[in-house]
DNA sequence: GTCGAGATTATCT
DNA sequence: GATAATCTCGACC
C-alpha cells in the first residue's frame, strides 16, 4: 500500500476510490476525494510553505492530516508523496457501509443515510474524527484505511469550495465514482455566471 | 429541487 | 486583524 501512496496525490485519489475507512467499527466506502499537490498547487495549505497546519503532509505517506477550517469543521487527508513532499488526497464524501448508527449518532442534523458523510466535514464527524487524529498511521492507527481490491470507475472534474485560483478548470483534481448518491452535489464556489457563459 | 447569506475559531501574517 | 480545502438554514421555484 506505501508504494502506493508514495505517488503524487493525483495518481493517489483515484486509486482511493471505492476503498475503505474504519474508525472504532464505523466502515466508510470512500465515494468522492481531492486531490492537493503542496507547493505547485495554489489551493493547497501547503502553497506557501510549511507551516505548524501542514507539516504533517511534508511527512510520512499513509498518515492522516486533519485540519480545521471555518472555524467549526474538520477536514481528513490522506499524505501521499514521500518524506519532504507536500501532497494529500482529502476525503470528501463516501458511504457508511457498517456502524451506521454510531455515525448516524454523531449527526444529528443529516435526515437520511447518503447525507451522513456527503461532504468532507460531514465525513469527518459521521466517522468521528477529529484534530487529535492527525498524524496518525493509517494502517495502525485508530482510523484505518483499507486500498480496494479492484480499481473504481471514476469521473474527474474541478475542485469545489477552493479559493484563490486552485478551484478553476486548471486543476481537474476532484475525483468521484459516477452515478453513487453520497456523492457531494456541491457546485463550484465562484460560478455565478448567469445567462449564456463565456 | 436551487440560490444566497451567515456562522464561528484555529491558524497565519 | 484577516483568512479559510464548509455547513446549515431560510427564501424561492
Amino acid at each position: 500500500m506505501l508504494e502506493i501512496l508514495e505517488r503524487s496525490a493525483v495518481e493517489v485519489a483515484p486509486l482511493l476510490l471505492g476503498g475503505l475507512l474504519t474508525v472504532d467499527g464505523v466502515t466508510l466506502r470512500l465515494t468522492e476525494v481531492e486531490a492537493y499537490l503542496g507547493e505547485v498547487d495554489p489551493g493547497s495549505h501547503a502553497f506557501r510553505g510549511e507551516t505548524r497546519r501542514n507539516s504533517v503532509m511534508y511527512g510520512l505517506p499513509g498518515h492522516l492530516y486533519t485540519y480545521f477550517t471555518y472555524g467549526m469543521h474538520v477536514c481528513a487527508n490522506v499524505v501521499c508523496s514521500p518524506v519532504g513532499v507536500a501532497s494529500a488526497v482529502l476525503l470528501r464524501a463516501g458511504e457508511i457501509v457498517d456502524g451506521v448508527e454510531a455515525a448516524r449518532a454523531r449527526r444529528l442534523t443529516s435526515k437520511s443515510d447518503v447525507d451522513l458523510a456527503r461532504g468532507p466535514a460531514r465525513l469527518c464527524v459521521a466517522m468521528g474524527i477529529t484534530l487529535a487524529d492527525g498524524g496518525a498511521d493509517l494502517s495502525t492507527g485508530r482510523v484505518r484505511l483499507t486500498l480496494p481490491e479492484e480499481p473504481a470507475p471514476f469521473a474527474t472534474g474541478p475542485r469545489t469550495g477552493v479559493s484563490g485560483d486552485g478551484g478553476t478548470d486548471a486543476y481537474p483534481w476532484r475525483f468521484w465514482i459516477p452515478g453513487d448518491p453520497t456523492v457531494s452535489p456541491y457546485k463550484r464556489l465562484v460560478p455565478k455566471r448567469r445567462g449564456k457563459l463565456s
